[in-house]
RNA sequence: GGGCUGGUAGCUCAGCCGGCAGAGCAGCGGACUCUUAAUCCGCAGGUCGCGGGUUCGAAUCCCGCCCAGCCCA
């Protein structure tokens, strides 16, 4: 810690300043109030400009140019175009879009011909605050002292704007107080009014301010923003005061869900509380976490799937349940693997996995026209298309077209099936259980090509223990995958809702599992007894959220979409 | 579990063929009433991940461990 930063807070003490006062009235977020006075900007909108270059500065991928006009009316240009100088006066056409609230030209190149106004451009997207009173509250993110007056940016989760606080304003003594008590990182409230710089930035200038609490550590670097990726998952904290593009994905899957949970709100979908601590952890094929409850003298198992108590649900009358929650597997973690990751699992009674597919597309069209605005995404600089209907192809015709051999092969001839694998290097190929073989089988030569949203459809039985025979062929059940980018991102089935096909697929696991499929899955004795009672036709989905997100959010790991993954104690 | 890469100032990074521990930002002091990666002058800042070894001398070479990332299992 800072000892200067702690000697501050004795000072503001001696002073009778509590440096971690109760509360604080804000007019709004700042988010808010810059979008009273900032229109969007069309998409796609280009403008050409002429200016001088005031500062040239390197970026990531190129460099940002302060171009300003003869009013000094300034807009950032950000280009690619090498060798400019600060000084020289340069005409840039490019896409007119906001760059953190700020008006700026993106993948600009230098131009030449008819220019429009910088000081016109702005005019008509970002309107006069008229001295508008306002009282805001954020992190203070930048400090510009010029003697007399002292300019810096205050930042909140919605956005920044520039304060200014001039000697003359708030008076001698208060001036001085600014500038002995704040440091870089301190969280503080302003009053003033609001009012644009010569230079088009919308400002509040300050007539008082308060300390709202201390911050005893200096920030990460303003233009880097913070790095090391162990420390931005370990202090999520100040990945999150420093780098917006964090605080982009996480506001983002934050929408998502909100979005996800009205949309099946709207559909008739009941959202239920199903246990997290379970006495069989049942209804996927993973490994638990065990738990030990002291009073029932008991181990319980955390949760790897709802599914079997949903159905339970179903059976109890609620015809349309969904749930959203975590959900705990005891294995690795890797890029796409986090011990605790969530899912939405929802179920409709008198649905079958038909009816599932077409209510995807229109689930995932609508979450994406909500969140990004569009159906056609990229993601790992692939073009991903949204636009209904998904490509739909059966399990054992994709394997068909990438090996040439056929359904018989697979289900019956165990040895070709072991010889193909063996090709294939599949690993440990020897000591799987069929069903397993299978199942590496199609993830190696099927999954990995599927990049555009596909349905997998009419999977092997033995693969499905919870999914109801294909009405068609009994070898088969009716069940999707969707596949995108080679992500599963959904799983779904009609649902077995005979018990007696039930018990004997559970039979089925058991002997798996004496086989070595440690994943196999558990016997559910009572969730059979309810199937006993009478489970009307039923159609379920599972969609794993955290993948969805880093489809959304272009990230290739979990961990950037998940706020607190889990790390190793230091 | 195996292989590779990394861990140096609060942050971003250089230094690594052994020889005084470096820069930028942040910080501290000063100048500056439209700055915005402000600017200008000055100053301070280190368990070089941890432990051991080799050496006259180790951030640097060797061994072990910890943490992280990537790849494989």
């Amino acid at each position: 810690m800072e000892d200067s930063r702690l000697k501050k807070i004795e000072e503001l003490r001696r002073r009778g300043i509590n440096p971690y006062p109760y509360r604080f009235e804000i007019s709004d977020f700042i988010g808010n109030v810059r979008k009273r006075f900032e229109r969007e900007v069309p998409e796609g909108l280009r403008v050409r400009v002429r200016g001088k270059a005031k500062r040239v500065s390197r970026t990531e991928e190129g460099f940002m140019v302060r171009l300003s006009d003869e009013e000094n009316v300034e807009i950032l240009v950000f280009t690619k175009e090498e060798g400019l100088k600060p000084g020289e006066v340069y005409t840039f056409e490019g896409v007119l879009s906001r760059v953190e609230g700020k008006l700026s030209l993106v993948d600009a190149k230098l131009s030449e011909g008819e220019v429009e106004s910088i000081k016109e451009i702005k005019s008509r997207f970002d309107s006069d605050p008229q001295n508008k009173e306002v009282s805001l509250a954020g992190r203070l993110v930048s400090l510009r002292s010029m003697g007399k007056a002292i300019f810096g940016h205050i930042q909140d989760l919605t956005g920044r704007i520039q304060i200014y606080v001039k000697k003359d304003v708030v008076g001698e003594e208060e001036f001085r107080l600014f500038n002995e008590i704040f440091d870089l990182g301190d969280i503080i409230g302003v009053k003033g009014k609001l009012f644009r710089t010569q230079t088009g930035e919308l400002t509040v200038e300050v007539q008082s301010f308060r300390l709202l609490a201390k911050c005893l550590h200096p920030l990460p670097e303003k233009w880097h923003g913070l790095k090391d990726v162990e420390i931005r998952y370990r202090q999520r904290y100040l990945d999150l005061i420093a780098n917006p593009d964090s605080r982009r994905t996480f506001l983002l899957r934050s929408r998502l869900i909100s979005e996800l949970r009205r949309f099946l709100d709207k559909k008739g979908f009941v959202e239920v509380e199903t246990p997290i601590l379970q006495p069989v952890a049942s209804g996927a094929n993973a490994k638990p976490f065990v738990t030990y409850h002291n009073y029932l003298e008991m181990n319980l198992y955390l949760r790897i799937a709802p599914e079997l108590y949903l159905k339970r649900l179903i059976v109890g009358g609620f015809p349309r349940v969904y749930e959203l929650g975590r959900n705990f597997r005891n294995e690795g973690v890797d890029r796409t693997h986090n011990p605790e990751f969530t899912m939405v699992e929802f179920y409709a009674a008198y649905w079958d996995y038909r009816d599932l597919m077409s209510f995807t597309e229109e689930l995932l069209t609508y979450l994406l026209e909500k969140v990004v605005g569009k159906l056609k995404i990229s993601y790992e600089g692939k073009e991903l298309d949204f636009t209904p209907p998904f490509r739909r192809v059966r399990y054992f015709d994709l394997l068909k077209e990438k090996t040439g051999k056929d359904k018989e092969f697979f289900l019956r001839d165990l040895e070709g099936l072991k010889a193909l694998a063996k090709e294939l290097e599949i690993p440990n190929y020897e000591k799987l259980t069929h069903a397993k073989l299978l199942d590496k089988v199609f993830e190696r030569v099927a999954e990995e090509d599927l990049v555009q949203p596909t349905f997998v459809i009419d999977f092997p039985k033995l693969l499905s223990p919870l999914a109801k025979t294909h009405r068609e062929d009994t070898d088969l059940v009716e069940r999707f995958e969707l596949i995108v980018a080679t992500y599963e991102i959904a799983n779904a089935y009609t649902e077995l809702n005979d018990p007696t096909d039930q018990k004997e697929r559970f039979l089925q696991q058991l002997k798996e599992k004496e086989m070595g499929d440690e994943e196999a899955m558990e016997i559910d004795e009572d969730f059979i007894r309810a199937l006993e009672y009478g489970m009307p036709p039923t159609a379920g989905e599972g969609i794993g959220i955290d993948r969805l997100v880093m489809l959304l959010t272009d990230t290739d790991t979990i961990r950037d979409v998940i706020l607190f993954p889990h790390m190793r104690p230091q």
